[in-house]
DNA sequence: AATGAATGAGTATTCATTCAT
DNA sequence: TATGAATGAATACTCATTCAT
């Protein structure tokens, strides 16, 4: 036995032993975005995290400066996540009337289908209207987005084509009627022809 | 008269004298709409909404069961004023391509030009995500547009243009660049021929 | 169609007319007493009874100018019940062993079985521990109580048996596996045998 | 070093260092109980209790979920304390005659004697009436007790003296005119013979 | 380097009582 | 005489952040 699992030998209350501990920092990460596609930003507060992620309370201030600061790492992680996604549906599509169809799976699978992706993008779109840390991560998202789309549509097309994805999102989540995937198609067809 | 008693000679703190204040509770909604455009919904405690208001905190829930109603009050009104400016719009125009015009006019006018409402919207959009008591307000507008708009479009190129405004409004929100007025007229136009 | 008698012409809120309203003192001691049954003494705020005794907030306190002064009077309207039937049953009983019998059936019906009775019983109980204007309630409930036993009982054992009544009472309020009539009986036996 | 960064030159409010405080938390436990045997348990403030614990109101709020856990935490230390002299004295009697006079003695000493006892107990039996998180503590006392007695008695016999022990309790609590150590030793024998 | 305790500012809400009408 | 609005003090509870260990 080593001392890096002490054996509990009075009793108290328990010791989580996790001396070494690597990817602690990315733990937190995952939890945050966890915690808030549950309970909102609102919902996420240092202690609602790091019982999330299984650390101590005094981890999440250590290793992030402010609550900000971690929330800005997680929707970067989030961010990236589907923008990637996109980029990578945009670059495997020959032409683009395939990027359309490409585009339509990405809202319908990616953003809409799910309901975590879902959530978090209307609450990443909410926090940085208050939060300058979040600008940035919006900003870089939607510019990613862009770029994406310009693979295979002109400038002037590739924004509107990203402002209908947003309301599209956004209608999803408020709605108590949402739309079905071929309706959200028929929506993304009009725009680019 | 005892040192016991002791009488009140000099001013204290100030001491509003306020007993008959009719329509103080429409004042409440006012200020709550203030505050929310100034501050977000986070911002929009009882103490802020009391202060811009000019009564006492004790004042704020007497006439509101809880913050939520009293935000539910407060952006009801203001759904309402923008829904009607729409219903006015559409139902002047003679004919769907005038509604078309007049939809850009909406948008850019009574939304997206002025930063109050434009605030006013997202913030009702993100917390409707998290507050029943909101989502009923954002489902009667949403209905209300939508019906707006059906006097001169199908139903379903009325929903694609509901979803387009409601992206429209959030990446003017959200964007460090945003669409000029004839831009906004180009991507409706889009939709609907 | 007189002044007493206003129509509701223009819609607000419902103005209940109750201009005259002889016995509404009374009404809400009985309210209060209800409140108090329902939801504790903590819970009879001037709201909550005026709501059950439906009648205008600011009623309650142009009858009763404390909230304990109302607490005393209904208090009291529950003490003088509960005594009187005590002081009748007292009477009744031709000698000791029947008035023992007597006040065995007191405690399981009028105490006991009424789940109203025995609540009011120990919330007055507690409540006199702090309020200086329920003790005189108690005070004179205990006397009353004792005096009844007297006509049967010496004083000794008048007052023990009334130390064994509340106990008696607490135990039922308190516990998870109340007594049988018969076991209050046997109890109350042994006490004067 | 500019006016932007202001020096703090002169002390202001007291600023109590006590950032190391082990068993701060019991501290909180007496200090309850201390708060309520002097303003009963309406006067257990969060802010009352702190201020007799001498330490910031946060701290209570830190160390406890809820102001109920708080209560509990006391009751329950009060409650073992009492308990356990109860059991001491029940082992300590050699037979059912001494086993009768140690309980009188328990009353009188432990019990009534001590104001600070007897309104402890008082509160409890009162709060736990609408304290779901103090029945644990009362029926857990109760639970004690019986057994205790049952060393000495027969189970009908423990229970009824249970009963009587909390009646005379409460008597003692409400009356103007309390019992004699002598007057409480005799209603016990009743029981018991 | 890591952490649990500590804390002060703040939040929504309750309520007895006052008072203009 | 009667009342609904008004209000200030208080309550339980939350939480980002600090800091002694």
């Amino acid at each position: 036995m080593t001392a890096d699992a002490p054996t509990q030998i009075t009793e108290g209350p328990v010791r989580r032993a996790r001396r070494y501990d690597p990817d602690r920092r990315q733990r937190l990460v995952d939890a945050a975005l966890e915690v808030v596609a549950a309970h909102g930003v609102v919902g996420a507060t240092h202690r609602a995290i790091a019982r999330a992620a299984d650390v101590p309370l005094g981890s999440t201030t250590y290793h992030f400066a402010s609550i900000d600061e971690l929330l800005a790492a997680a929707f970067t992680v989030h961010a990236e996540q589907v923008a990637q996604a996109l980029e990578e549906r945009m670059r495997a599509a020959p032409d683009a009337a395939a990027a359309l169809e490409a585009l339509a799976e990405h809202l319908s699978s990616d953003l809409l289908g799910k309901d975590r992706t879902l959530v978090l993008a209307v609450e990443l779109y909410v926090a940085a209207a208050r939060r300058p840390a979040l600008r940035t991560v919006t900003q870089g998202w939607m510019e990613r987005s862009r770029r994406a789309l310009e693979l295979h549509f002109d400038p002037v097309t590739a924004r509107e084509l990203d402002a209908l994805v947003e309301g599209l999102v956004l209608h999803q989540f408020l709605s108590t009627d949402p739309m079905t995937p071929e309706q959200v198609r028929h929506a993304l067809l009009r725009i680019t022809r």
